[in-house]
RNA sequence: GUGACUAUAGUGUAAUGGCAGCACAGGACCCUGUGAAGGUCUUAGUACGGGUUCAAAUCCCGUUAGCCACCCCA
């Protein structure tokens, strides 16, 4: 038979206790950020219909083009996709369940696997963890500025506190699509003097140019028409209340008359959250969202405007480490149980459930014989207090609380144990 | 998808064509009812498949994976 060697998929990866606790912390995190903020949560499913995608993302996004999972059912009849993002399956959820209805806006968050079968890099992966949160039904600027401020104060109580917020807009279905007919005019009035990919871009997604990471075409891009001379009144007003917003609540942002997103739904305001991610230096986007107005129309229904944003999870993570953030790690168990002998070992069961009963975070070795061994493991537990049963005390109910910085040792009733542990905990 | 680099026990590393070693971690013991030090023993590896050679962890080719820069993106 051939040796094989299972490993993860390309792409994928395990999450280890040791990581854990870094994940479990953005959870709770968050969990209580959007209980605050008066949000409420909404898990979709993992599978969707692939058109759904293809229609908000955008056929020509790689997204769509290159990097769905997609598999056929059984019967052959439905495409179905990895979901990609969480946007457009929430947007879906609303209209599907009438979610119109209510009080608006209605405001969700979620986190959970998303999949894009992309080639993997550090902080890039094909199943990756995002969380985020979408307003729907609410136009407003103030929205697209509270839903930066949210994200930017969640990354504070990370531990992430020197993030940048890069602003832009990139207009609605009106205003856009004269500033891309301007803007291809210009790509192809200096066409022999950009890049190859943006000579490519300037036929498939023009607004690509603008955030090309090479030199040249950056400096020939300063002089090319810039969005924001483009956007129609009502647009810029927009943008002008959300940077006012912005600027109010003291939020470190720039205006990035480059920063576009690689998703067809956004309309007017955009924007990405950076930060260093490693110890070294180099930035990298932790979070991202903007305004789509026009997203619930492409799917089928009237203009549910809306605004959102995600960040991943696994980004997040590598800037905790490289921040020495506190406050990560489990809970440990304060209380070692260790026994000897066939009746101390029963006995040690029942003291394992009245300290779960008290509260009290215990931990054992009750397959460990030998004392010696028992006690060597609490020590690298750091353990605090160990309660130790052996025949003798078994036979009189009785037990011996060691406390293990000092060594001292006191033989107790078993039933008076809690109450003596809970004194030494003190 | 394109290009570069890398791959040795669980982890981190050594061996420059000639016996695969070390540290940490894990297990057992020295000590059959008492942890931290020290000591002894032990588990476990050249990613996979070919080629060159008397001899390959080492050189060559392919595959896989990781990583980096693009593409793209959280």
């Amino acid at each position: 038979m051939a040796k094989i060697k299972f490993q993860t998929p390309t792409g994928m990866h395990d999450i280890l206790p040791q990581d854990q606790v870094y994940f479990q912390k953005v959870y709770k995190t968050i969990e209580k950020a959007f209980d605050f903020y008066g949000f409420e949560k909404i898990d979709t499913p993992i599978l969707e219909n692939a058109e759904l995608f293809s229609r908000s993302i955008g056929m020509n996004t790689d997204i769509v083009e290159k990097e769905m999972y997609i598999l056929r059912t059984k019967e052959g009849k439905d495409a179905l996709a990895l979901r990609p993002e969480g946007t457009a399956p929430i947007m879906r959820a609303y209209l599907e369940h009438g979610l119109n209805t209510y009080p608006q806006p209605i405001k969700l968050w979620y986190h959970g696997p998303f999949f894009r079968h992309e080639k993997p890099q550090a902080g890039r992966y094909r199943q990756f963890w995002q969380y985020g949160f979408e307003v729907l039904g609410d136009k407003e600027a103030i929205v697209d500025a509270q839903t930066i401020v949210i994200m930017y104060n969640i990354l504070c109580d990370l531990g992430i506190n020197d993030s940048i917020v890069k602003i832009n807009s990139i207009g609605d279905e009106n205003c856009r699509g004269e500033y891309r007919k301007a803007l291809v005019k210009f790509l192809r009035s200096k066409k022999n003097e950009f890049c190859k990919d943006c000579l490519r871009r300037t036929k498939t997604n023009p607004l690509r140019v603008l955030d090309c990471k090479d030199e040249k075409c950056k400096e020939l891009m300063n002089e090319g028409p810039q969005i924001i001379d483009y956007l129609c009144e009502d647009c810029k007003t927009h943008l002008k209340s959300v940077l006012e917003y912005l600027e109010e609540l003291k939020i470190p942002f720039t205006l990035d008359p480059f920063l576009v997103r690689g998703l067809d739904y956004y309309t007017r305001t955009v924007f990405e959250i950076e930060a260093p991610v490693t110890e070294e230096e180099g930035t990298g986007v932790l979070a991202g969202g903007g305004r789509y107005d026009i997203l619930s129309k492409v799917l089928g229904k009237a203009n549910i405007p809306s605004c959102g944003a995600a960040a991943g999870i696994e980004r997040i993570v590598s800037a905790m480490k490289a921040r020495k953030v506190e406050g990560v790690y489990a809970s440990m168990p304060k209380v070692f149980i260790s026994q000897i002998g066939p009746l101390a070992k029963k006995k040690g069961l029942l003291i394992f459930e009245e300290l779960r009963k008290a509260g009290i975070k215990a931990t054992e070795s009750f397959s460990k014989d030998s004392l010696k061994a028992q006690l060597s493991r609490a020590n690298k537990l750091n353990i605090n207090i160990v309660i130790i049963i052996g025949q003798k005390e078994a036979l009189r109910d009785m037990v011996i609380i060691r406390d293990m910085e000092t060594g001292k040792q006191a033989e107790v009733n078993i039933k008076e144990m809690v109450k003596e542990v809970k004194k030494r905990l003190k």
